[in-house]
DNA sequence: ACCTGAACACCGTTCAAGT
DNA sequence: ACCTGAACACCGTTCAAGT
């Protein structure tokens, strides 16, 4: 009878006692991401991802309307991953023209190696009305990344006195593009790898968008 | 017993009386490519688009190996009406530097009027393996147009002397970024005008490709 | 050659029921 | 609250059989 208290103690910290996780949520956004990064999306299949939970495959109805709301968490995981690359990219640049270069580079990277992931995020997966806000302020979080990176290049005179939003789609949409065509296999049946291709494109941006 | 010659001489202009169509290929193919267009990729389904031709569900194996087979002949389609559309663009706008603009509005146009059939040209439903060697060869020919108008802006001296692939890759990874952030609602949220930044990008190209 | 019809092994989603 | 199990209405694909 000495047990109890413990595990009053227990519940005190941990209001409920769930039935096989401490939380579904996390578990099955973790193993989609999983999954859609080594097999693909269509790999994902809600029976199977219950059944290698150890769980019912419509268990996950109590955490996530429908399937495309668990692709919608999985999209919001990704640009946090992104945003964080490309952070990471800009500091270790020093916040200047290298470090411009380097968040083109690590945006192209993180496409190139989370395929999937990066087609979950912006292939239509996540039908529109699905996009829920959590998906939107991340995915501006990122993209803002890019408006401050021009801003702050524009104070340092390195890039001309356009409209930032303007010129961080400009980028935006470069990059993006160079990562969709590299994940498709567009650029290296045109004889070229897509390191270098990468380099190239950011060599024009910055002619492009400098002073 | 008049009417045998005649039917004779069918016979011997179309070999074969088929059951339901003279060609049951195109039937398909067009059939795919409406669907696709007004209701989306998810909405093509074989037995949907046999039960509108009024064929069986599994008539379509006699002339596509699968399903991806039947989009791969989708995007082969998708990439000769953009080559038209490009080609067309190009000798609108006089083969000079307004030609180059109108081939970047007029990409971004067919994409964003035909975004699931766009989707299927670069959206990764037709498997690597099922990339056939039609697909391969249009493709290239619409990538091919675009390197041809570069050589001849090369000419011109309007365009710096760099290898007109990496040129061609660098515009065109611009100009399909453009046109896959328009159609997944990406630029509208940004608060411009998908046309807007359209042609502020190409500026930002020219300038970026400009001697 | 071209097409059918039944069968197979899958899907996502709903819902009454259990704890 | 959280999960189950059966049921529903779909899929793509295979294959023996018809004409």
């Amino acid at each position: 009878m000495h047990a109890e208290p413990r595990e009053k103690i227990r519940a005190a910290r941990k209001p409920r006692n769930r039935y096989h996780h401490g939380d579904l949520r996390h578990a099955l956004l973790n193993e989609a991401v999983r999954t859609i990064r080594e097999d693909g999306v269509d790999a994902l299949t809600l029976r199977s991802a219950g059944a290698r939970l150890g769980v019912s495959r419509t268990a996950m109805y109590r955490h996530f309307a429908d399937k495309s709301a668990l692709l919608s968490a999985v999209a919001t995981e990704g640009f946090r991953l992104l945003r964080e690359k490309l952070s990471e990219a800009w500091s270790r640049g020093g916040h200047g023209v290298k470090g411009f270069a380097a968040m083109g580079v690590a945006y192209v990277d993180f496409a190139v190696e989370n395929p999937s992931h990066y087609r979950v995020m912006f292939g239509g997966f996540v039908r529109g009305e699905c996009r829920d806000p959590e998906l939107l302020t991340e995915a501006k979080g990122a993209f803002q990344l890019l408006v401050d990176a021009l801003v702050s290049l524009q104070q340092q005179n390195r890039v001309r006195a356009d409209d930032p939003l303007r010129l961080a789609q400009f980028v935006w949409a470069t990059v993006h593009g160079v990562a969709m065509l590299a994940i498709d296999g567009q650029l290296q049946t045109q004889g070229a790898k897509v390191d270098d291709v990468v380099a190239y494109a950011v060599d024009r941006i910055r002619t492009g968008v400098g002073l």
